[in-house]
DNA sequence: GATGAATGAGGCTTCATTCAT
DNA sequence: AATGAATGAAGCCTCATTCAT
């Protein structure tokens, strides 16, 4: 699955299966205590597996949490290219897109909040790897604005309003005990989106 | 200094000295290696102090993290006070508290990073304290704002318009490794508001 | 290849090419690492098959022990043999049976020093196997020695002899750091020998 | 006691008698089981404190062993010091010193044999440190020797035959099972002391 | 009030052994 | 007969917390 975890099994499908197994219970393990109180026999059981089988499929326990990282990320990434229409410049796929980040950021909430608090967890070269990933998950955004306002906006600007973009989605997880008293999912998106517009129209008188 | 760590110590003088020692230590400390993989004794050297002495004044470790999240609290929230001026309600009070704010992220981003990413290591009951005073900071944004553009926002816009001032605040010093390698912290607060701006104009059409 | 070692297979050739194969392996491993060190994995991969093959010629961890141990004395036993004159008692076999006995020490240093150093890792009674076929390696040292100076010695100086001998042709290889440092193989075996002709002789006197 | 062990306590008194204890402790659980069957709660327990103190007192369970095989040439060389008289040239001198060693070789035989069988447990570094503290054992006797018949043995044949001495004493203990059941100490000594006369004898004829 | 030695629960990880295929 | 995935007991070590001085 990926090539920093060294698993001593052989079988490419067992493993791929263990992983998406450890994977997914870890996430809803760590959910719950965090990273840091969840204990490796509990990602075990989590992961439906005894403590030697884990071991069988990672070195350290800070290589579940890369895991978990790295198959967020890719969920994420594969959900909004699914969703984005590349050709189109309208302002009808901005809207689009913005509204299917916004809630892919709310089905994953959870697992946002994980590689939020936990980054640091990770050792300093996976950190990089996963920096690597929210950069190109911004790019995707940058790329979706910028092709819907090309004309209008400098590429500094747009890199600036997609962090934003971006931020704003994961917030809405991250800050779910203030925002989601506030606002429901619906209000947040279409108000976000149209700040966003405000914004675009704005630079462009 | 907080009602809710009881020292077994009387001197209150004392007992203020060494809270503020034991603060700026952990501070420290927490920003090389997050609280998780700080130790007591660690902590209490860099408090200046022995193991001993800090549980003189703490009860748990996790009292330390509260003391930490405690503070940079009242000292962001003093310094904004400090710069706010209540009753003006020119765009030009909201340049000034916006830039201030920003430039407080800036100076004490190590501490923003702490609070963001440990906050869920305190126990529950503390997490609502620290929550309610992010609120407050919010709340402090939020007057500056709707004292400003009283009349074109109403006030659910306000609020998520603070949210996203707030939040971008604390991005300048969270997702550091992308947002500085790119802009100056002076575009960066500078391209903010105007975007900022311009949300706010064009609500006013 | 021993009843001690009961494995599950039959066709008794194939055991003795699987044993074989595992005590071949088995040695060079300990040398690296020990037997401590060694894990069951490392054993079967020295040897050529699986974990899972292991254990159908062995059945606890330590019969790999047992068997390198075993074979390590049935060899210098048999080279032993084929080199001494059981009917010579000139002192010329004395000399002969004395260096080849060396020259074997050296050949097989690495395996003697395992032997040395982990008898007692072996259960009680498999110590006592292997004590037993030590003392038959004194014993026909005993015999060569008496065979050449039957008159000038008694039983009791015999045996003593014969064991410093068998000690010290160990220790050619097992205090190799400092004896081979100073010595040759050629220098020690030649000296050696000297001194033991000397107290012969003196006995003798 | 000794810089390769650095323990966190400050007190130095307090930390040689720890070192002490745990010593002592140590040499007699490792005697029952040795070093790698003993775990470090139950060196602790045998050294009379807590695992937490123990870790207060070493950083690894090899720290122990280092600690035992330090502490046991430390006791074999202050003793055999006692009662050499460095300015004596008489055979007596020889006598007396070859005597003490056995003696004290018979005392200590367990914490021999420790030394024996579980030096290559320890890292290479410390390997070395002990090793050469067995040259200088080995010195020892060699200056013994050749004070008492510099005259008649070259330096190259003083150290073979100071190694052999030195291995005779250990096998003594070593090789209980076989020696013991021949000689009693008293004649073991007397026997291997008068092969030692007789090689000195002989090469000064 | 301050100190730091002592404690022991509990975490991570390894590895001998088993067993279904 | 051979394989190697699975198991879990058990080992080493850390570190928050206490308490006697």
């Amino acid at each position: 699955m990926d090539h920093r975890i060294t698993s001593s099994t052989k079988d490419e499908a067992l493993v791929k299966k263990r992983l998406n197994q450890l994977q997914k219970g870890a996430v809803q393990l760590f959910k719950q205590k965090g990273f840091h109180r969840a204990t490796t026999r509990e990602i075990a059981k989590a992961a439906g597996f005894s403590i030697g089988t884990l071991y069988e499929y990672i070195r350290k326990k800070e290589d579940v949490l890369f895991l978990v990282c790295d198959a967020v990320h890719d969920e994420v990434k594969t959900r909004m290219e699914n969703v984005i229409d590349r050709n189109s410049t309208s302002e009808e796929a901005l809207r689009q897109a913005v509204f299917a980040y916004f809630q892919i950021m709310d089905e994953m909430q959870d697992e946002v909040l994980i590689l939020y608090q936990e980054l640091k967890a990770l050792p300093k070269e996976e950190q990089e790897y996963v920096m690597q990933k929210e950069r190109e998950m911004v790019g995707i955004l940058e790329r979706v604005i910028s092709n819907s306002y090309a004309n209008v906006l400098d590429e500094k600007n747009v890199k600036l309003v997609a962090n934003n973009v971006y931020v704003q989605g994961q917030m809405w997880g991250f800050r779910r005990w203030l925002i989601q008293k506030e606002f429901t999912l619906q209000e947040y998106m279409e108000m976000q989106y149209q700040l966003l517009k405000s914004q675009l129209a704005f630079q462009a008188t």
